[in-house]
Order: structure tokens, then C-alpha cells, then sequence
RNA sequence: AGGGGCGUCGCCAAGUUGGUAAGGCAACGGACUUUGACUCCGUUAUGCGUUGGUUCGAGUCCAGCCGCCCCUGCCA
């Protein structure tokens, strides 16, 4: 089977890329990055950004860095350049030799600070942090200068050397850009450039005390590496004068853009790096990599492949416009790749017993199955049948419609890859509950077998009792009932989480499911993708929901 | 209110110099089916936030209006 390139249209981004490749901009040359800050777990939204930049130093075969944002050690830890790292290659994409921190270059970062200071295009400000936000201004009334915007170049210098030496406590004194405090653009009201921080860096230590801001880090350090499209997200478009009046004293004339495309939302869960991060902290899920949870680490735990990922990226997408893509999306592309490519099994998540009261006690059948009916060369298995087995509950109705075209008393339906079996008998309990069938089997039904034509419309999935193997079965449903998000930030999105967000089910599987280790997937059959989770121990497999088949039936029940 | 953006089918999203609305997801019909899955076929914008204008002709140009998002961290 082949993948059909579906001709994909070009983004606004590309177009971009196209002129300057025909003003030859760039001498040809495309080199982007990706400029995660180390301070949490990377997410769906970030897959978008990976994928956009890694992509596009592929399809103009250029290149892509991958770059720690690390210029704020008071909120970064090297856990999550770790995960980060690994996350980025999971989704299949390399970044060579070229891994590099914004750390990497604060040296040459104070060095450009000093030219500039001596260029008199920035100075150091004595105004504590309210007093500055006072001086600000409003979105109407411009700011006012800094009694301290006036300072001689030499005593800049000095400040800014005695900033770097220690000579000052925390928060007492920054180094600015002199700009302009009139601007109705905030960003350009003479940005701190600086801050005294006593904190340890992951990377640097105790070398520095004091850091630079990402306005002021991230144009040169695209600038140091020879970035041309530096592309971020739409909040950042604001700060586009401010990212070239950084670079406008820079050594080369070949200097990197700036562009800004629309973030990645998704319908039925949550994206903030704060929301998520509370979910873990208030224990509502297992942790960063809970299979709720919209994390690269989350989905991959889920079962998702990098493929499907790769391919939602794809088809989302790249524009300017804010947009909330239906999750049912993301579905479509893990639905569409497993559907080619997992093995086919059959697990009973609600076992109901049954027994076939003509078929001889102690008898084992081994019967074939294909692995997958889309693709042959995956081969075939065999599965025990007996006398006693498990279905669906679901799969049987005392008093069904006439849609329904599943076990009903005197009704007949198929055993996948086996016979067909007819309904005699309804055993309960003491309170009504029905706890086992009795039914026969006609031995002239076998599948494969050719010995019999008739047809019936329903087919379950079912296991052998006796050679079935215990799992438990881990049933996602999105984080959120509603579709969207309904903002408003604070933690009210607590209040409409998903109560049945995970249903665990303790089942009955076809007895190849053993062994599994963990991340083995499957399409159980008639009820979706599972991958075998982590937790798994020999003999007592767990699975992942990864995402349900299509169900047209319950679709039709639920209209009533 | 000042600045920066955005507004094309329920959700995304193409739309090169104005020439007469791609595609995907979802939905809905139907065919096929030993997965009510998959696959296949078909249907869904005389309409591009809105009102005017220019033009033989406008989603594409002009003007006004409306709506939504971002910006007053020594966060990124």
C-alpha cells in the first residue's frame, strides 16, 4: 500500500520563503529554530511549532537548531531539557550537532550590551520595579523618561560592569534600552535589557548574576547562529521593533526575520502550560505523561505515533488567524495510520459468560484469524475456542429494537473467525441481572470452512474463558466535556473537567496479549486502538484506550 | 481609549498580477462488509464579518462600520 501525498496547499510562511529565495534574501539559505525555554513538559501545541520549523529546513533543504531558551534560571531545571530532547526526537526529527542554550552565548550577549551602552543606546536605571511600571504610561497616556535616562556613557559603563561584578543586590538596578518612552507600543517604552538575579543556573552556575531578558537574548542569539526565519507565535508580533532595533548594530547585514503565526488550540481539553501544570500539582491526573494529558510524553504514553502527530501538523495548517481545531482531527490521523498498520485482537471489556450447550465439553478449537485485514502480510494467528466463553454485555439485549442486530433470546449472530450461535436460554440472578447465556452453536457455520452460506448480520468479538488472559483496560474520554474552553482563566476549567475522563475495566483478552511490555498496539477489535501501557507485567497486560473505532451504532442510539 | 493582529461552509484552511469560491475534518445519504470498523460513491458557501465605492467584472482594490485576539513582567 502505498502513502498518497495529498497535495498539500503552501502556508504564508512558505510564500515568504519564496520571495526571499527569489530576492536571494538569504543567499538561498533557510536556517530556523526551535526555542523551547526548559520549564515544563513540551505539548500538542509545540508538536505544531517543531514540526513547522523542522519541516520547513527540510523542504528547502536548510536547517533547523535546536535552542534552550534558558535566560531565566529562576523557572528553568534541567528535567525538562531532558524531556524536551527526547520529546522533539520521538516525533522524528534531528537536530545533527546543532543543540545550543541562549546560555551558550551570554558573554558575547554582554559584550553587544557594552556596544550599545557605549553607542548610547542603552543605560542603566536606578527605578525599582513599581516605580517603573509607573513610569511606564498607559495604553493612552504615553510614559515619562527615567530620571536616570540621561546618565553619561562612562557611567553606564561603570554601572553595568558593577551589575556584572556583583556590586548590586537583586532587583536594585537594570540596564535598558534607550528608545523611546512615548511609543504606543509598550515593548519600545525603553525595555529592561538586564536584571541582578541571584539564581543558579543550570548551565552557567554562579558565573552570572545577572540575565538577559528574551527580547533582548533572542534576536541575537538567531543572530549568532545565522537563523534567517525566526519563527514564533502571534503574542510575540508586538515585539517585532524591538527584536530588529536589537539587531540593528549587529556585525552581519544578513540578519534573521521575525515572523508570527497563530498558536495551536485544541477543542475538549486544556493547552496553558499553567493549566496543565495544575492538573499534575493538584494530583488530578498521574503526572505530565498521564494519557489525558495533551503532552508529547501524554499522547505518547496514550499510544499515538509520531506519524499520526507529523500528519495533524500537516493538515491544521499555518495561518494568522487565532483557531481552536476540533480534536476529532487528531483522531482522524492516529485512526487513519493504525488503522494500516496495528495488529487486529479481540478483548471483551464487559465480559458476559456464555456457554454452547452442544459443543463438546474439554474440546479446543484453534482457529485462524488474520492479523489485519488491510494489510496481508501481517499474517495470520491462531485463537482457542471452547465451550464457555465471554462476549460484550453490550453485545446482548433481552428486549432489543429491530436496529439492533446483535444477540438477542432466540436470535442469531456470528463469533468472529468462528461459528454462529443462537440464543436458548437467559440465565439471572436473584435481582434480574442477566449473568449468563446459554446458546448453540452450528458446527456447519465455521468460518473459512465453506460448508455453510448463511448470513447474519451481527458479528461479536468474544474470548474463551478458559484460555483467556486478565487485563485491565484504561478508557480515556477527553478532559473536557465541552468543546471549548469557555477562557476565563483562574482555575474555573476545574470545575467542568470530564468526572469519567478515565473508566478502568478489568477484561478478557485472546491469550497472544500476555506479554505485552508496553507500547504494543492493537485494534481491539469492534471497539478501537489500544496500546499496551508501561504498567504492564507478564501475564497481566494493561492497556491504553488510544482513541475508539468509529461507532455508528451508539451514534444512532444516542439520537434516540 | 492608544498600538499590533485577525474575520472565507459546523471546525481548520487555500485563494499568485481583480476574471467569476481548492482541500481536509465533521455531518448527512447510499454501496460493500465474518469489525454497525475500514473502503467506495454522493450531498453540503450565487457565498467570502458588514455597508457603501471603484470596475465590464472584487473574497481579492478603496472608505466607513462591527466583532474577536494580543500588549501596561526586572516571564518567555
Amino acid at each position: 500500500m502505498s502513502i498518497t501525498n495529498t497535495p498539500t496547499s503552501s502556508n504564508f510562511i512558505q510564500n515568504i520563503i519564496n520571495d526571499d529565495q527569489k530576492t536571494n534574501k538569504y543567499g538561498q539559505r533557510v536556517h530556523t529554530r526551535f526555542p523551547p525555554e526548559p520549564n515544563g513538559y513540551l505539548h500538542i501545541g509545540h508538536a505544531k511549532s517543531i514540526c513547522l520549523n523542522f519541516g520547513l529546513a527540510k523542504e528547502y533543504n536548510g536547517l533547523c537548531n535546536l535552542r534552550f531558551d534558558d535566560t531565566n534560571p529562576s523557572k528553568e531545571e534541567v528535567e525538562y531539557v531532558d524531556s524536551i530532547q527526547q520529546d522533539v526526537k520521538w516525533l522524528g526529527f534531528s537536530w545533527d550537532n546543532r543543540m545550543f542554550y541562549a546560555s551558550d552565548y551570554f558573554e558575547r550577549l554582554y559584550q553587544y550590551a557594552v556596544k550599545l551602552i557605549t553607542l548610547g543606546k542603552a543605560y542603566v536605571c536606578d527605578l525599582t520595579a513599581q516605580q517603573m511600571r509607573e513610569y511606564r504610561g498607559t495604553l493612552t497616556e504615553p510614559g515619562k523618561d527615567s530620571p536616570f535616562r540621561t546618565r553619561t556613557v562612562q557611567e553606564n559603563l561603570e554601572l553595568f560592569q558593577g551589575m556584572r561584578n556583583g556590586e548590586y543586590p537583586d532587583g536594585s538596578r537594570v540596564l535598558r534600552a534607550k528608545i523611546d518612552m512615548a511609543s504606543p507600543n509598550f515593548t519600545m517604552r525603553d525595555p529592561v535589557l538586564y536584571r541582578i538575579m541571584r539564581a543558579h543556573h543550570h548551565r552557567t552556575g554562579d558565573t552570572w548574576c545577572i540575565y538577559p531578558m528574551y527580547d533582548y537574548a533572542h534576536p541575537l542569539s538567531d543572530a549568532i547562529e545565522g537563523i534567517t526565519h525566526s519563527i514564533c507565535t502571534l503574542e510575540f508580533e508586538d515585539h517585532r521593533p524591538l527584536y530588529d532595533w536589537v539587531l540593528e548594530d549587529w556585525e552581519s547585514s544578513e540578519k534573521p526575520q521575525q515572523t508570527e503565526f497563530a498558536r495551536l488550540d485544541l477543542t475538549n481539553t486544556v493547552m496553558s502550560k499553567r493549566k496543565l501544570r495544575t492538573l499534575v500539582e493538584k494530583g488530578l491526573v498521574s503526572g505530565w505523561d498521564d494519557p489525558r494529558m495533551p503532552t508529547i510524553s501524554g499522547l505518547r504514553r496514550r499510544g499515538y505515533t509520531p506519524e499520526s502527530i507529523r500528519d495533524f501538523c500537516d493538515r491544521i495548517g499555518v495561518a494568522k488567524s487565532n483557531s481552536t481545531v476540533d480534536i476529532a482531527l487528531l483522531e482522524h490521523c492516529i485512526r487513519e495510520d493504525l488503522n494500516t498498520n496495528a495488529a487486529r485482537a479481540m478483548t471483551v471489556l464487559q465480559p458476559l459468560k456464555i456457554v454452547l450447550t452442544n459443543y463438546p465439553e474439554g474440546q479446543v478449537e484453534e482457529l485462524e484469524a488474520e492479523n489485519n485485514p488491510e494489510n496481508e502480510d501481517m499474517g495470520i494467528r491462531t485463537i482457542p475456542f471452547s465451550r464457555v466463553l465471554y462476549i460484550e454485555q453490550e453485545d446482548f439485549m433481552e428486549n432489543p429494537s429491530k436496529k439492533y442486530f446483535r444477540l438477542s433470546p432466540g436470535k442469531e449472530v456470528r463469533l468472529k473467525y468462528a461459528y454462529i450461535i443462537k440464543c436458548e436460554e437467559v440465565i439471572k440472578d436473584e435481582q434480574g441481572n442477566v449473568i449468563e447465556l446459554h446458546c448453540t452453536y452450528d458446527p456447519e457455520t465455521k468460518s473459512g470452512a465453506g460448508t455453510s452460506n448463511r448470513k447474519v448480520k451481527g458479528v461479536l468479538h468474544w474470548a474463551s474463558a478458559e484460555h483467556a488472559v486478565d487485563v485491565e483496560v484504561r478508557l480515556y474520554e477527553y478532559l473536557l466535556v465541552n468543546e471549548e474552553e469557555d477562557e476565563a482563566d483562574g482555575d474555573d476549567f476545574l470545575a467542568k473537567l470530564n468526572p469519567n475522563s478515565l473508566v478502568v475495566r478489568q477484561g478478557k483478552a485472546e491469550p497472544a496479549l500476555a506479554n505485552v511490555t508496553g507500547g504494543e498496539r492493537y485494534q481491539f477489535l469492534r471497539q478501537g486502538f489500544f496500546a499496551a501501557d508501561p504498567d504492564s507485567k507478564p501475564g497481566k497486560p494493561v492497556f491504553n484506550r488510544i482513541v475508539g473505532l468509529r461507532d455508528s451504532w451508539a451514534k444512532a442510539q444516542k439520537e434516540g
